[in-house]
DNA sequence: TTTCGTCTCAGACTTAAGGCGGAGAGCATG
DNA sequence: CATGCTCTCCGCCTTAAGTCTGAGACGAAA
């Protein structure tokens, strides 16, 4: 058996997916909560494998409710995310948080009980939309250039998009000579030739997907 | 009940997608084939509602039939093309002889009756992988810039990868002169004013995952 | 206060890029 | 054979791009 506990302060939401897992002979509900406070004391008290977790909640959210049950070091229990958003505030910092899955709303009831016996086998369930996310985000983080300023980033942007010094300086309302200046210390910072291959740059990381 | 009709060459294949397909209560079997040329006649005879077809098959492939079957004015029945391919060659010419719903053999015999189920509620369904493929093939098909020759494309794909004038050359064995005046040509076919917008062109188009 | 980083701009310089006109060779098509 | 397309290349010219050196203004931090 698994045990598992919901925490959701949509109370139709909660008592639908419990009523659901319940038909699953697998599956143990042993808790339930409304607050991410609320939460994450029950967790710590009755120690469930799994643990079910909107993000967006009124009082304490999921994140800091993630975060709380993580840091106890006896915890050894996977918390699945289950929301509706997977925009990049949300799934970053619940993933940071130490989330095990995460899950969204528009996933069938089969989906979701899948993920949580894969998490008690040590198996995580990323949606596909914030898997993808998430491949983008690591591909950023392994860039191998130098910090550029964010005037430089900006200017860099506008070279990705195929603009000329004099356009770029005209949208950011500064000189064409600053603009070179920006520009060079681009190409150095990227280690790269010219502006061509800065522009190569932007599109294969990606750089403006995210402006 | 949604009548359905297996064209597949392979008996094991054909039996093992029959077998579970009868114990659907909603889908009946009215019929198999094992070749193009039998199925697309056995199709206009008994007229299912769906037919679930094998692509590669030794007598008369599954694109032949399909085509086939599509003439047929009468013919008001979906063609779901069931194969374990999904590389351009097939993809394309099988979506533009009519092929209603594309699945490959890694799919479940759930989703299969799911995609004979959608099909006759006229929804059609495309594997992702396949869907992928037409997702940048039908960017491609939109670009709106005149044709270019096959030596203008590899040097516009050359200054896609941030290359300079000097290296396309050496690289095409050809001379500066000739590369700045394919060049010249290609931006003014695209439309673009440098070759840095040329590159943002290549990659906004994806030009450069297929080679 | 001094230091540091960032953003701004200048002058002088070199070079790659791009436009324009012209032209020859090969090749397929009618 | 004449036409058209493609690929190749030339010279001349203009300009955008990029480098280098130097420097003033501003704000945060030591």
């Amino acid at each position: 058996m698994i045990r598992v506990v919901v925490i959701d302060d949509h109370d139709v939401v909660r008592r639908g997916v419990i009523a659901y897992l319940d038909t699953e002979e697998d599956l143990d509900i042993i808790g339930e909560a409304s607050s991410g406070h609320e939460g994450a004391a029950l967790v710590k008290e009755i120690q469930p494998d799994v643990v079910l977790m909107d993000l967006m909640m009124e009082n304490g959210d999921g994140i800091e409710a993630t975060k709380e049950i993580m840091k106890t070091e006896s915890c050894n229990c996977k918390i699945i995310i289950l929301t509706s958003y997977y925009d990049d505030e949300k799934v970053f910092p619940a993933l940071e948080a130490g989330a095990f899955s995460y899950m969204l709303k528009t996933s069938s009831a089969d989906q979701i009980a899948d993920a949580i016996r894969k998490a008690a086998m040590g198996e995580n369930v990323i949606e596909s939309k914030v898997a993808t996310k998430m491949m983008t985000r690591f591909q950023r983080e392994k860039l191998p250039h130098e910090e550029l300023t964010n005037r430089e980033m900006e200017v860099l942007l506008c070279v990705g998009q195929g603009m000329t010094n004099q356009e770029i300086g005209e949208k950011l309302y500064i000189g064409i000579k600053t603009v070179k200046t920006h520009v060079s210390n681009i190409l150095s910072k990227l280690d790269v030739h010219d502006r061509t291959q800065a522009a190569v740059y932007v599109h294969r990381n990606q750089l403006l997907n995210h402006k």
